[in-house]
DNA sequence: CTACTTGCAAATGCTTTGCAGGAGA
DNA sequence: TCTCCTGCAAAGCATTTGCAAGTAG
């Protein structure tokens, strides 16, 4: 299955790149990344504590923030306030996200290459007019999932 | 200037609209609503308690709490872990937001219409293939604001 | 062995709420 | 004068941290 080939590369990656900062890629930070790769889309501490009903929620924090400050991880800024969190785009691909407004999920999505590079040309000039130099941006759809309509 | 037109505008529908749900256009909600609108961009509570210092903090929860409910104000959902709050969209107009990386500021602008209108369909298609309803969407923009390079 | 990790429990800090007094209509 | 609003202090709750024991290399 194309999800353990994929899971095999970014633990690769991602032990490689704490190594580079002397850090180990242990059992439950091991965890961590399997979760986050298996869900495909954000998420957050509770889904974290359901799918790893073992790990600690402290190390589970800890984990997030060191795999933060190693560029693997990324806090997602959701509609709710609750912090969620997914792969780094170096170890995914470039995407945006559906947020339910109802139960609070949120999925990923690929938009055509056409739309990306208008999006990115936009982007750059309007920014560009503000006197703000873009490094990134994300769009957010705001909707109801197909579980909720 | 412009500003006191716009403020005063936007003072009659705001408490037109709290009427309708039996409230009540106090001082410490006008005083919110005033600096939403001089602000220009969303405000985070600090902002408030700078802002509005004699105004305690629980009653600048409250009364943001009670404008989201009565879909006057909307909660923006920064990179940070705090809250920030704009005028809803009816009151104001459609905009997104480039959020500055090293200090956090959020400053709001308009791309042209064919832009939005190109985003408007691109989601619209997306996420139906997705079986999700779109009801809206917000483009961030990540980078350094003019005062951080 | 030495440095990084982890668990637990305690602490932190933003946000919310109960309640009694105050104010708008 | 009835209802909504406000302040204060206390509570809630997601998240963080101190510290001592565990473990990778």
């Amino acid at each position: 299955m194309a999800a353990n080939g994929r899971a095999d590369e970014v633990h690769v990656e991602v032990e490689a790149r704490l190594r580079h900062l002397d850090q180990r890629y242990t059992r439950g930070r091991r965890a961590i990344i399997d979760l986050l790769v298996s869900a495909g889309r954000p998420v957050s501490i509770s889904d974290v504590a359901e799918g790893l009903p073992d790990l600690p929620l402290s190390s589970a924090y800890r984990h997030l923030a060191d795999l933060q400050i190693a560029g693997l991880v990324r806090r997602v800024a959701a509609n709710d306030e609750f912090a969620r969190f997914e792969l780094a785009e170096d170890l995914t691909e470039h995407h945006h996200h559906l947020h339910c407004v109802s139960c609070g999920t949120v999925i990923d999505f690929t938009p055509s290459a056409a739309f990306e590079r208008n999006v990115t040309q936009t982007v750059d000039k309007l920014a560009e007019t503000e006197g703000f130099q873009p490094h990134s941006h994300r769009l957010d759809v705001l909707g109801l999932c197909a579980n909720c309509h």
